[in-house]
RNA sequence: UGGGGCGUCGUCUAACGGUAGGACACCUGGUUUUGGUCCAGGCAGUCGGGGUUCGAGUCCCUGCGCCCCAGCCA
């Protein structure tokens, strides 16, 4: 009966000890630290997620910090998708919203510190001179020749940098650490660079700017954080975290690396997805094709699904490669549960009821969840004229194709069993219209003397019909992984959208709302995309299991019937 | 080959010296007014070689493989 318990992951164990032996008070303190230079993909959302719900699950707080040290790549539009982002999945930073440039003056002063204790100096090198004189993996780097200078200089040409006397690039403040260290961070880092840029929150107040290194270890510590939660790539700078916050004697967090997310198909860098909406590959940030949180939110997931998806995923420390069904299995899951169905048909093709009487309708009874009873039923009208999909008839159908043919009978979901007649073509010999014949006894979809039909198909009646145009997405890229290609543009699927601009809607799709996903049945997850005007717009968001599309597949490629 | 990490079914992830389990994917079958959902079953894994131990995915040794680091990006 111990089923049930979730394995805890590595980063609870190590807080449950940290618990233990009261290293931080049993205090729980962690944050999202996003730099607002692009928009958050479903990457961040494992962090976010992980930060918020370790914070929740012990009883402490996150917080929200921008890490806008760079005002080169920052802006403010950044800033309010973020925040919309991490509230739509869900979370709430409550007074706890923070940015690293409401502490530039602090980190200032601690560099002054740092100087004062002989652990930095003002460098003249040059960018090259430096890269050039680091070394190199397996060489020792040199010492800078200004590296000791004396305090007193270096607090003058400190203050120098910060008044804007010199030119971008001509300086930097630099640790005094270990030019030989095997660990490149620890080679004299940078702490300092001129920018004379103007940043989207302190304006011209600063043309000197911290590192991220110095920068993020600082704001935890100043923030009270107590585990600082972070990507594998930041194990190798942990020493450095370590170092600045030891050389200053202040409070220490723990610095704790996990692997991030990474999806089949598509990728996951901030600057590629930028590349992508710089150069017009996709509609923008939100383009539901892309795996931003923006994205992803138009074309129709919902925060549950993502947050049981990263329930579902764990944390570990290897790295890895998710594939995109889990992603979409968690999806559907959640979709199946809560959406309402409808009926939609997609590729339009005209069947006349030729024993229908003419001119007259009716109202049929639908389930609207057939996984949630509350949700109730609904009418849909039925008429002499209908559409159904131009895939559920076959003129020469194999055994296994249980939709209509000719002589064939079929239900109409919900409404009545038809038989088709008479197939109408054009010139070009495309079947553009059948004649079928219905059974007026097997209203609602059932037979009184207990007939069996093998298919059941969905339809719309054509008098009462809306039109519509639906947005079909496939993956973006062709490749499983298409950042490790030279050129990753070249991996683009050419086929990621497909417009289609004559779809049939029941009528009670009019209403539909933004932001609520409903089940078009046997096709797939949709949701109404905020550029519908007139016509109303609907993206798929992910299609239904199709067992069908699998038997065809079959009989293509290997044995027909 | 300097340093830091990581190797468990196809893909993720458990197992904390004691029967290698779960999810997704895939394959069977059942139910079904969605070829959906659901249900039942199946396939499939400890990187290699030594050692310690009654017993090793786990500990030790030794190979091998993969990822990250030489921004005045984060």
């Amino acid at each position: 009966m111990e089923e049930n318990i979730k394995p805890r992951h590595f980063i609870q164990r190590i807080i449950d000890e940290d618990n233990i032996s009261g290293k931080f008070e049993n205090r729980i303190h962690t944050r999202f630290p996003p730099e607002p230079n692009g928009y958050l993909h479903i990457g961040h959302a494992k962090a976010i997620c992980l930060n918020f719900s370790i914070a929740n699950e012990f009883g402490g707080k996150c917080n929200l910090r921008f890490d806008d040290t760079n005002p080169i790549a920052e802006e403010e539009e950044y800033v309010q998708s973020i925040q919309t982002d991490v509230k739509w999945l869900g979370y709430d930073w409550e007074d706890r919203l923070y940015f690293a440039s409401d502490y530039f003056q602090q980190l200032y002063d601690y560099a002054v510190d740092l100087i004062k204790n002989e652990k930095a100096y003002v460098c003249d090198l040059t960018a090259d001179e430096i890269r050039n004189m680091r070394g190199n993996l397996k060489e020792a780097g040199k010492e800078s020749p200004y590296r000791n200078r004396s305090i007193d200089e270096n607090m003058v040409l400190f203050t120098q940098m910060k008044n804007g006397d010199f030119s971008d690039g001509s300086h930097t403040l630099r640790a005094k650490i270990d030019m030989a260290h095997p660990n490149m961070n620890m080679r004299d880092p940078v702490i300092y660079r001129i920018l004379h840029a103007h940043h989207h929150r302190t304006g011209d107040d600063w043309c000197i700017y911290p590192m991220y290194d110095w920068a993020h270890g600082l704001e935890d510590s100043i923030e009270g954080v107590t585990h600082s939660l972070c990507s594998l790539e930041f194990e190798d700078h942990r020493p450095i975290y370590d170092w600045y916050l030891d050389a200053l004697g202040v409070y220490h967090p723990q610095q704790i690396e996990f692997a991030r997310l990474n999806l089949s198909y598509t990728i996951m860098s901030k600057r590629l997805l930028k590349l992508l909406v710089d150069e017009d590959h996709v509609s923008g940030w939100d383009d539901p094709r892309m795996p931003t949180l923006s994205g992803l939110r138009r074309r129709g997931y919902t925060p549950e699904a993502i947050r049981t998806f990263m329930d579902e995923i764990g944390i570990a420390k290897r790295n890895n490669v998710m594939e995109m069904t889990k992603l979409e299995s968690t999806l559907k899951g959640d979709l199946n549960k809560r959406c309402e169905r409808r009926m939609a048909v997609l590729n339009p093709l005209k069947v006349i009821i030729t024993n229908y009487r003419e001119g007259e309708d009716e109202l049929l009874d639908a389930i609207n969840n057939p996984e949630d009873e509350t949700a109730g039923k609904r009418q849909v009208p039925f008429g002499r004229e209908l559409y159904i999909e131009q895939n559920d008839f076959m003129e020469d159908p194999p055994r296994k194709f249980f939709r209509l043919g000719p002589g064939r009978e079929v239900r109409l979901r919900y409404a009545y069993f038809i038989t088709c007649n008479e197939v109408i073509k054009d010139d070009d010999g495309n079947v553009i219209e059948l004649k079928c014949t219905y059974d007026p006894k097997t209203k609602g979809g059932t037979s009184p003397d207990g007939r069996k039909v093998k298919g059941t198909i969905h339809w719309v009646s054509s008098k009462h019909a809306i039109g519509a145009e639906v947005r079909l997405y496939d993956r973006l890229f062709r490749v499983p992984n298409p950042a490790s290609k030279e050129n990753f543009i070249d991996a683009l699927n050419p086929d990621s959208l497909t417009v289609l601009k004559d779809c049939k809607l029941e009528p009670e799709l009019e209403s539909a709302k933004i932001g609520i996903p409903v089940q078009f049945e046997r096709l797939g997850y949709f949701c109404k995309d905020p550029d519908s005007k007139e016509t109303l717009i609907f993206n798929r968001t992910v299609p239904l299991r199709d067992s069908w599309a699998k038997i065809e597949k079959q009989l293509q490629s290997g044995q027909k019937n």
